[in-house]
DNA sequence: GTGACTTTCTAGCGTTGCTAGCGACAGGAG
DNA sequence: CTCCTGTCGCTAGCAACGCTAGAAAGTCAC
């Protein structure tokens, strides 16, 4: 075996991931995509392969199994959200808790399907100490970030939890419709004066 | 047809609805058992109908579907959170507050699957002003009696809402694991000094 | 007993996630 | 050019799902 067959074989090889990765990238956009316009319920292997214009087999070449694909679109979501909390900055007058309370819980209201694979569905993310994804660090890391100019002497990575908590709570209850919508306003004005420093005195 | 026969007819047919109703908590129960001991995945109609012992159409005598079920079954839990909320004083020198949010939290904890029937999996419960279940608003009721104290100036529906959602967002943050344990207590405790109307000189 | 009515079960439909095993095709060897 | 080999994607099928039609069993007044 010449070098040059040895290298021709590489560089096929190398057209063959790179077509193999821009269909495991289609996938799971045609997924989240499908997810999107009729909500995860849609999403069956087979209205899926249908899409991607590919027999079934083809995405248990890709992903373990649907859980993986449903996975795999939670995780670039992750790193969506981190991008959009990283671009979110506060408008004049405007603490940057806000605008990255306003511009979670846009993504959240804008994008439930995918909201719901990230946060809501149970799946087994290491989101423990091991390997967690590196979208789900930035995400986290984004909100730190908008945390820390009120931290004061409060703990910095429980304060964004409970900040990151209080958002969750109130993006699902939303959705699910049970929360009054009256109330939109009231409530993050509520969680933003609570988890500041404030002294009280510019509460209403 | 005397009026003897009727009467006998009438207590027959009590009879009957007395044990269709019966059967009907018995179909309840075993679902959340069944949810409760090995997740709502296992709750199959057909394993459901072992449990109780009937084939599967007589479930679909009691209930319009599987969702039905499901929703039976969070309706009750509702009522059972209730309760408990009710029944969770606070003891020596701990806030009302912080003992309905203790409560709240251990009982997401203890029963995830009866919790996530409630609050998590999406039903057409109606939780608009049309027709909530009762069990519903005597939940919500203790939530608003526990924040009560705390309210100041603030709306009291409002904050109610925000203390839920916090709450609730803290209890499914946690049942995925995406929390650390390590600031479980920490957490808490921002969350209760920040709702409180504290003027900031008991913050550590 | 008999006939009418209710209740319950058996059996099956369409769909789901997933997989075994076949056929087509590309690339290297002679 | 022909054969061989290994990769690749497809067809077809499995077990389990929610749900339901229609048969079978049971119950009651007469």
């Amino acid at each position: 075996m010449s070098s040059g067959a040895r290298f021709f074989v590489v560089t096929i090889q190398n057209r063959r991931e790179r077509e193999r990765a821009e269909r495991h990238q289609l996938i799971i956009d045609a997924a989240r995509d499908l997810a999107e316009a009729e909500g995860w319920d849609a999403v069956t292997t087979r209205r899926l392969a249908e899409k991607v214009e590919y027999s079934q087999p083809v995405l248990y070449s890709h992903f373990k199994g649907k859980d993986a694909i449903v996975r795999a679109v939670a995780i670039q979501g992750c790193g969506e959200l981190a991008r959009i909390l990283h671009k979110a900055r506060p408008s004049r007058g405007e603490s940057r808790l806000r605008a990255a309370a306003e511009a979670y819980l846009e993504f959240a209201r804008e994008r439930p399907a995918l909201y719901d694979a990230m946060f809501v569905q149970q799946s087994d993310i290491p989101w423990g100490t091991e390997e967690v994804p590196q979208e789900l660090l930035d995400a986290f890391g984004e909100l730190v970030a908008a945390v820390e100019p009120v931290r004061g002497e409060r703990d910095l990575e429980a304060l964004t939890e409970l900040f990151w908590s209080s958002l969750h709570g109130i993006a699902t209850l939303m959705q699910g419709g049970r929360l009054r919508p009256v109330h939109d306003e009231a409530r993050l004005d509520l969680l933003l004066g609570a988890l500041s420093l404030t002294q009280g005195e510019d509460r209403p």
